[in-house]
DNA sequence: TGTACATCAGTGAACGCGCGTTCACTGATGTAC
DNA sequence: TGTACATCAGTGAACGCGCGTTCACTGATGTAC
């Protein structure tokens, strides 16, 4: 069962024990979300006593803040590979639109397939108890976020073709992530959750469909 | 310290144990989460033996699923007196956004202020566990959810003002509460935990106002 | 090129903790007669 | 109206569990000379 269990090959040192540790806590949150991340169950799985973490982590809360940003970046390379390109013949607006729908429904793909993994890199805790000064500059910090800067790209597209008004493009970011990750809690977690996946994709396409009319303020946007 | 501590005025029955424990459950989540409704910290915090909790829940699952509960109602409860009605004087269009943008600021307000119920309501577990089937009708339970369920009232107000069109009336709630509900989240967990309070206010009013632009689809829409 | 030694990265055993849950029990209640 | 007894709602002690964390340690590595 643990492909790493055979101690005898393995050499006393380890080589890259940090890493294989995240990779492991990793692992547990996509089988278990983040309670499952915890220090001895990740050094079990690399075959490693769980002492030998504190070579590598301050402690538990400091190996929950590194799978969370494992399973972020996870999803980042998993919605990245989901998003559809839409159609090159149709219109300029119809692809922007296209788009951001295309990643909207990635992201809730990816939190549907993965709950896991996307439990974990939401969740609470793993920072707030490092004692690193958690991010000098916040603003900073969230438009480095993956989806928040995927979402940039998108809605400057759609300022191009007219369809969002430029006037109303500075902070639109935050109202399309919110809409999405929202029912993605929902569908996952909340009172969704034991709708048909008909009954889901509906509610998704509804969704999509609200954001897209939200941003339609420019001279080229047809509801 | 213990309210409930002077065990010798205390009849041997308590009389009304379930209820107890299930408010003291939500005092536990209101102050430190889903993690902290404990069944040992229930019965601790009402004066009984942990065992007694066995006499009317089948288990920990299962007072976690009577607190998630509670945390809703007293969310319900708050929120409705946090909503404040529109201007009267103002136009039927602009009372019926207000009304829709006011719902989503108390939603919002709830979540900020009381992290821990609003965590507990909406968190995992607690009813999967239990043995009992998970929602005859998954698409009535939603429906009856508060949150959806005033949520409808309000866009049954867009559509009549002629905000939104009829067409898209159906199933337009889920969109609405998606938006608020993942703002939510990002707010308190998320990304977004770190910005000012001024920030998050702009975040708020651009993610409402995204929303009220959503529903612009009837004639009387004027954006 | 060889070697002493500091440093690094692990081991192994143990600690205390709070949890959920079960057991045999006892005190209080209420109901049939 | 009184009482025997079934039933109900608690007690108290104990269990095993997995967790985070600490301690004194040892094996491996690499560097100064």
């Amino acid at each position: 069962m643990d492909v790493n269990a055979d101690r005898k090959d393995r050499p006393y040192h380890h080589g890259d024990l940090r890493n294989a540790l995240v990779q492991a806590a990793a692992d547990l949150a996509e089988a278990g979300g983040p309670e499952a991340v915890t220090l001895r169950a990740a050094a079990r799985a690399v075959g490693v006593t769980p002492t030998a973490a504190y070579r590598h982590f301050s402690g538990q809360a400091e190996l929950l803040h590194a799978a969370k940003h494992e399973a972020l970046d996870r999803m980042t390379a998993t919605t990245g590979e989901l998003i559809q390109p839409p159609a090159p013949d149709a219109e300029p607006t119809e692809v922007a639109i296209g788009r951001l729908q295309a990643a909207g429904r990635g992201y809730l793909t990816f939190a549907l397939s993965e709950p896991g993994l996307f439990r974990t890199a939401f969740c609470r805790g793993g920072e707030d108890q490092l004692d690193t000064d958690p991010e000098e500059d916040p603003e900073l910090a969230l438009m480095e976020a993956p989806p928040y800067a995927y979402l940039a790209g998108v809605l400057d597209e759609l300022v191009e073709v007219g369809w969002l008004d430029p006037a109303h493009r500075p902070g639109a970011e935050i109202g399309a992530w919110a809409s999405v990750h929202g029912l993605a809690m929902l569908l996952l977690d909340g009172p969704c959750q034991h709708l048909t996946g008909d009954a889901k994709d509906k509610l998704i396409q509804a969704t999509l469909d609200l954001v897209a009319r939200g941003y339609a303020t420019g001279p080229k946007a047809t509801i």
